[in-house]
DNA sequence: TCCCGCGGAGTTTTT
DNA sequence: CTCCGCGGGA
């Protein structure tokens, strides 16, 4: 068994796995197998120390890391041995101690978990109620913060100075009373709580026998305590990190816990794991360079064991539109390139923050790219997820003040807000919940103070009749009928809510409805007797002996665990990865939720100052980190984009981290031409077989342009050149150019749609007019490019002095695509090349970049007189309709059967701001016999155009056809599968 | 009088 | 999307 654990391990991780030492750190930078090292280790415990499964604690940071853990280590040992060991998130496996011993710290059964829309609701009723200024979101980061470093709002009222933090105080006092009047722990309370248990009972974990912690440089002062509870009896702590990752600074996670461990562990042994197996050395030196800006850090070794393979590009473009339809291009050349060796689940687009999605969004739905969002809003969060979520709360757990008011007056109710306020305070000075004081006042035991109308004491009454009767349901109800289902049901019966949903969201209708019935269904799965005793046995913490602790009831329980799990997970998404056939999807992510991962290719746009570093952050170092976290991501290809106007129009420079002096040097400023060789290289990197040389000219066929070639170098638009030539000279015949840049006046969805559109329809109406001024325009951009190139000789020769000649050389031997691809391996190259000396760009534009090529320049987005009725043809219909995915239901509804046959979704989709529509809606017959950049591609290419893009992304989720939505979105939906799109 | 619906301004990262 | 303020309606 052991040599199983340890094949494939390196020297290094072998030490790390079974070194006899009770106390280990592991530092482990990006790509060295730090995961598999832990893993591997767990499984040498249960192996080889014959240690139990149910002693050992395994603790996580994200969800997603907790189940990636578990798959890998179920791998190693089997279902039945793995889901014994206690592993979660930190706050998970404390929830578990604190619902089994609670009683021990005086805390009840039946709290429940504030999530933190719970605690910002909080927080802003009071600093409402006691006119205090400033934000809610902010005050209760510094309560969090407050809370973490173990500064209870005693100490802190006591040690506050001036009346700014006095205030504070106040407001931290008062949240945590609102907490207990509610019976609600937030985030940082089931960690301090478990700590408080774990030391007045340190019995609870005196069977445990090893604590092994991941991503450990993430660990605030207080998991530091909770860790050392843990492992108090045997002291037996495996930790793996690695400070260049820590990028939760604001979480309050202290890199000093590193030393601080080896202080509190003196014989503490320390591996270093040093290869990494990820990425390309390419990708590898630009990430170091990056780090190494940061001057405090440690010099520390990262050896790269791929080949050196492609430089990672750096790239300017002109506004957040044009760098997304780059992207998308850029994605699809490559893609085509490698003869579909890279699929769309090669790609991720790293973000420093979820709402930059929108653009990314955009030009993905245009152009038929599926992909999924993590990160984001949760299913959870969605409002009418959400909302029943919290009529399950305040069912098991009516004291929960701040559900009972989100709900109150959902579905409406004439409970408005002044009477909500009113009833909640006049709780609150009674000392009772929100909940007991309306329902005496429905009962008629209480006459409110705070002043109730009759069409109010109406709806009042409705809700608690709501209420009581679904607690009677439960009550009534055993694990054999399924508890969670047949609630949630005679919920949304009592409640019409398919008719609420109908009613407040006419246009969207179908997917909420959807969302629902993946909501019924999780509990569908959650009802199931055997897994729910599965779920609640397995979870238990082992009984110890003279040990009091609460056992779970099934059935009574099933409600609450079911609510713990919602609050504390991230659930909903990996689900349909498992069970979907596994669809081709591009993943979209912030930064931060892409720890841990990696892709063959990754996108960082959005690379300016204010986003990388932003500027809300407060530690420009870890700013720095998270770039290298996002950069060490990438296995084959990276590119890092920077527009120069960001979303909101303003100007945008590119981000301080790749401006230092010498970043460049180790960039490309254009996507890398991608030769037969470069993919025979990549498919052994990615261990994939490659596509024969027939299937890669086959797909490559379906390419406009097979080079990054379309935005200029600098970042200014394609067209710029040519509107200031055509202001120069006025009145020839070309006027209508000054509005051909429409960036800045038009909105981007348009701009890009017609761009787009030029794109690819090459037969289409080209007019004699445009003609010379296209001419014109090539000359222009010829003459821009050669310049460029200059400037680039000069930079570079500065940079490195040698060789200068050569690159010359490249600009005058123009040539054709065979010249470029031809170029000696070692220059588009995966031999391992020194990376100081070949700083070189490799061929330039003009070398692959025929003239025939332009003549696909996107001649239509030219508004010209004639333009009236081809304008409209262009118009392409917005995105067809995204079906939101769902979990296959016991029983499919007639309207989600009927959506699927239908194939038309439903207009939930995944834009956060809809794209402005054309002043007439598109005539479906035009747009169905649309010339589209499908027809290029409708074989090897179609893989990525043809499906849907599915999203479980919210936060952004919107109509896509805006105001007068049904009818355009019907017959885009109809252009959509006209196309053959929906599958 | 209070509530609903409408239109305008703004958005870090996670448990 | 969410949070705010305003005007028409029960």
């Amino acid at each position: 068994m052991a040599t199983g654990i340890l094949s494939n391990l390196n020297e290094a991780q072998c030490e790390a796995v079974t070194t006899a030492a009770d106390v280990v750190q592991v530092l482990a930078p990006p790509g060295s197998g730090k995961t598999k090292t832990l893993t591997a280790r767990v499984a040498y415990l249960l192996a080889e120390r014959r240690l139990k499964p149910w002693n050992i604690i395994v603790c996580t940071f994200t969800v997603k890391a907790a189940n990636e853990m578990k798959e890998r280590i179920t791998k190693f040992v089997g279902h039945e041995c793995a889901k014994q060991l206690k592993l979660g998130t930190f706050h998970s496996v404390a929830l578990r101690y604190l619902k089994q011993y609670g009683q021990h710290i005086g805390l009840g059964k039946d709290f429940g978990i504030a999530d933190s829309s719970d605690s910002k609701a909080i927080v802003k009723r009071i600093i409402k109620k006691n006119d205090f200024s400033g934000d809610a979101g902010g005050a209760r980061g510094r309560i969090s913060t407050q809370k973490a470093k173990g500064i209870d709002s005693e100490q802190f009222w006591k040690k506050a100075k001036d009346v700014e933090q006095q205030e504070f105080a106040r407001i931290y006092q008062e949240y945590e009373e609102t907490l207990k009047a509610s019976d609600l722990l937030d985030y940082d309370d089931l960690l301090l709580r478990c700590c408080l248990l774990l030391r007045v009972e340190p019995a609870c974990v005196s069977n445990v026998e090893a604590l092994l912690i991941d991503e450990y440089q993430d660990t605030n002062n207080i998991q530091y305590d909770l860790m050392g509870l843990f492992a108090q009896h045997r002291n037996v702590i495996t930790i793996v990190g690695d400070p260049d990752q820590s990028i939760y600074g604001f979480r309050s996670a202290e890199i000093k816990n590193l030393t601080r461990m080896k202080e509190q562990w003196p014989d503490t042994l320390t591996i270093n794991l040093e290869e990494n197996y990820r990425s390309s050395g390419a990708i590898l030196h630009a990430a170091q360079h990056i780090i190494e800006q940061d001057e405090s850090r440690p010099p520390k070794k990262l050896q790269a064991t791929h080949t050196y393979g492609q430089r990672p590009v750096l790239r300017k473009l002109p506004s957040a539109a044009a760098e997304a339809d780059w992207l998308v291009a850029e994605i699809q050349r490559i893609q085509a390139l490698s003869g579909d060796l890279l699929q769309p689940n090669d790609f991720a687009v790293l973000l420093r923050s979820a709402a930059l999605s929108r653009a990314i969004e955009t030009a993905l739905g245009r152009e038929g790219v599926p992909y999924r969002m993590i990160g984001g809003m949760r299913f959870y969060d969605r409002a009418e997820v959400k909302l029943l979520v919290d009529y399950l709360r305040v069912v098991d757990a009516p004291g929960n003040n701040e559900a009972v008011e989100r709900i109150i007056n959902v579905p409406p109710r004439r409970v408005g807000e002044g009477t909500v306020k009113g009833l909640h305070e006049e709780a609150q000075s009674k000392g009772v919940s929100l909940w007991s004081l309306v329902l005496d006042v429905v009962q008629g035991r209480c006459k409110p103070t705070t002043k109730v109308t009759p069409s109010t004491q109406t709806g009042l009454a409705k809700f608690v009749d709501v209420i009581l009767s679904a607690q009677k349901k439960l009550a009534s109800v055993t694990a054999e009928s399924a508890p969670l289902v047949n609630l949630l049901q005679h919920l949304i019966t009592k409640l019409s809510y398919q008719d609420h949903l109908k009613r407040k969201f006419p246009d969207e209708y179908e997917a909420r409805w959807t969302n629902v019935e993946e909501l019924v269904a999780q509990t569908i799965e959650a009802s199931d007797p055997e897994r729910l005793t599965a779920i609640v046995n397995d979870g238990a913490l082992p009984s110890i002996e003279g040990l009091e602790r609460r056992t779970e009831s099934v059935a009574e329980d099933a409600l609450s665990l079911f609510l713990a799990n919602v609050t504390l997970a991230t659930a909903g998404t990996e689900k349909a990865e498992q069970d979907g056939e596994t669809a081709q999807q591009l993943t979209i992510s912030t930064i931060h939720g892409a720890k841990g991962l990696e892709w063959p290719v990754v996108f960082i746009p959005a690379c300016y100052d204010g986003s990388i570093p932003h500027s809300r952050a407060d530690d420009n170092d870890e700013e720095r980190r998270l770039l290298y976290v996002g950069m060490t991501r990438a296995q084959a290809l990276l590119y890092l984009s920077t527009p120069l106007r960001n979303s909101q129009r303003e100007e945008a420079s590119m981000s301080t981290f790749l401006t230092q002096p010498g970043v460049a040097a180790f960039f490309e400023e254009h996507g890398p031409g991608i030769a037969i060789a470069d993919v025979r290289a990549l498919a052994k990197t990615l261990r994939r077989d490659c596509p024969s040389d027939t299937a890669i000219a086959e797909s490559k066929k379906t390419l406009e342009r097979d080079e990054d070639n379309y935005w200029p170098l600098t970042g200014e638009e394609p067209f710029e050149e040519r509107a200031k030539w055509d202001r120069s000279r006025p009145g020839d015949g070309t006027w209508s150019f000054s509005n051909t840049r429409p960036a800045a006046v038009f909105s981007n969805a348009t701009v890009t749609m017609q761009q787009k559109q030029g794109y690819s329809t090459t037969s289409a109406t080209t007019k004699p007019g445009f003609v010379s001024a296209k001419e014109q325009y090539d000359d222009i951009l010829e003459q821009q490019k050669l310049k460029k190139v200059d400037e680039r000789a000069a930079q570079v020769r500065t940079a490195s002095e040698d060789k200068p000649k050569t690159r010359k050389r490249q600009i005058e031997g123009q040539g054709t695509i065979a010249s470029f691809f031809a170029k000696p391996p070692g220059r588009v190259g995966y031999g391992p090349v020194a990376f100081g000396g070949d700083n070189l760009p490799d061929a330039t534009l003009e070398d692959a970049m025929p003239s025939a090529k332009r003549t696909k320049q996107p001649l239509h987005e030219l508004r010209n007189v004639n333009s009236a009725p081809l304008e409209r043809a262009l118009v392409r219909p917005l995105q067809p309709a995204y079906k939101l995915p769902s979990a296959p239901l016991l029983r499919p509804s007639p309207s989600s059967t009927n959506m699927l046959a239908t194939g038309t979704g439903s207009a939930y989709v995944f834009l956060s701001s809809s794209p402005p529509q054309p002043e007439e809606a598109p005539d479906p017959e035009t747009a169905g016999a649309m010339p589209r950049s499908d027809d290029v591609g409708d074989e090897k290419t179609a893989v990525v155009r043809a499906r849907p893009a599915t999203t479980f992304h919210t936060t952004s989720m919107q109509i896509a056809a805006p105001q007068r939505k049904t009818l355009g979105m019907r017959r885009s939906l109809q252009g959509w599968n006209a196309r053959g799109g929906k599958r």
